[in-house]
DNA sequence: AAATGATAGTGTGAAAATTACACATTCTAC
DNA sequence: GTAGAATGTGTAATTTTCACACTATCATTT
């Protein structure tokens, strides 16, 4: 990198990302503890901040995988924030995103930056550092656009092998409200991006169908 | 401002800015001319670095009015652009924006950082500077998909009175395709984001209403 | 082995939104 | 007064979206 030239004020530059998971049927938000002031001992959305050789989403996947060792399935910038004083101890541009993540093959990595790393169920996030409430919303606002316009924005939250009900579920918890079942599965079976498998998911029911993301 | 803490490397941040306006019914981008290099003497976006007291918002707003004299109508950040090496200086991030103006107020202010300012049609836009080929690309495939969403996201190009036929041309620049008349006109006037107004636009045709935005 | 409980899986009709399409009107200019 | 040019208007076909109820198949219990 040549020495910069510019004379003009340079604000430090973060991603921090809204990375979801899909447990026990719902989505779950990964939250890190702040350590030290400002804010310390609050909840706060994973982050770092950009590095001199990666772009943004590259510094955005790295700090996803620094936090639950998996690199994400989809990453989506969907916002900045820019206050001048929203971190007190300077100027700080932070880029949002938002990053899905497989459960399954998540291990959360204590100790990078983050002493403490939880998920937390999107209902019991309480209020977080800096804007993050801000950010969150945000996230959580566009995740249900992106999942009304395609269903299978989500697919990245699921194992290789799922079923509908599974999906179904998903989405319903990233829009709010209930999807009638026989209108979704025709939905996602038109869309053509799953493929049925000869698998089956076996229970005090009758077996659900496996299918996995074309 | 304290004293920044961070021991990151920090970029430069800077907003770049597809500004449009709407002349003889074609839209029309605003390029300045660079002076020095690099990429001395090629055409380029307008834009400028965050200052310390302002957010990018703020940022885009006073660029964009820097350069035509208008408070544009509306602002949308679109996209963001990282790559370390978009700018042979050193590390500058670009945060880009998409403006709408009125052609009708614009007092194209020359010598404050551009040497040289112009309205260019749209088709005649040849190469140019860093990676503005692609935020222009990304600004105009972002427009088209608001005007589908909604025509009324035009409204800041037109002046305080214009026909439904100005206004149904400006969208057809925007989608880059026809769109039916009587369609058109059921949609805006269900939309009820117009209000009909007593005068007419004359010429050597049946006169046409006149509408302002409600 | 029969009954129960739980979830999977399936089709149709109504309503709404979108699309396609043609002609009479009213002005200016000649 | 005729020609040229753009305005203004309604309806039917199509597609998309939405609402809705019952049978099927398994595990478990009795």
């Amino acid at each position: 990198m040549t020495p910069f030239t510019y004379a003009y004020p340079r604000p430090a530059v973060a991603t921090d990302i809204v990375i979801l998971s899909l447990d026990e049927g719902a989505l779950r938000l990964l939250l890190v503890r702040r350590g030290a002031d400002p804010f310390g001992g609050w909840w706060a959305l994973p982050g770092g901040f950009l590095q001199e050789t990666e772009d943004l989403d590259a510094c955005a996947r790295r700090e996803t995988e620094e936090e639950t060792g998996v690199r994400p399935g989809r990453i989506l910038q969907f916002a900045n924030f820019s206050h001048p004083d929203r971190d007190p101890r300077g100027r700080v541009i932070s880029v949002a995103y938002l990053a899905l993540v497989r459960a399954g093959e998540v291990r959360l990595q204590a100790g990078t930056d983050a002493a403490e790393a939880v998920w937390r169920n999107l209902s019991e996030v309480g209020t977080l550092a800096f804007d993050h409430d801000g950010i969150l919303a945000a996230a959580l606002s566009r995740l249900a656009a992106e999942v009304r316009a395609d269903p299978g924005f989500l697919l990245p939250l699921l194992p290789p092998a799922f079923t509908l009900a599974r999906l179904q579920g998903a989405c319903e918890a990233a829009i709010g409200r209930p999807v009638d079942k026989r209108n979704f599965r025709k939905l996602v079976e038109e869309s053509g991006s799953l493929s049925p498998l000869d698998d089956f998911e076996r229970g005090p029911h009758r077996p659900a169908r496996l299918y996995a993301p074309r």
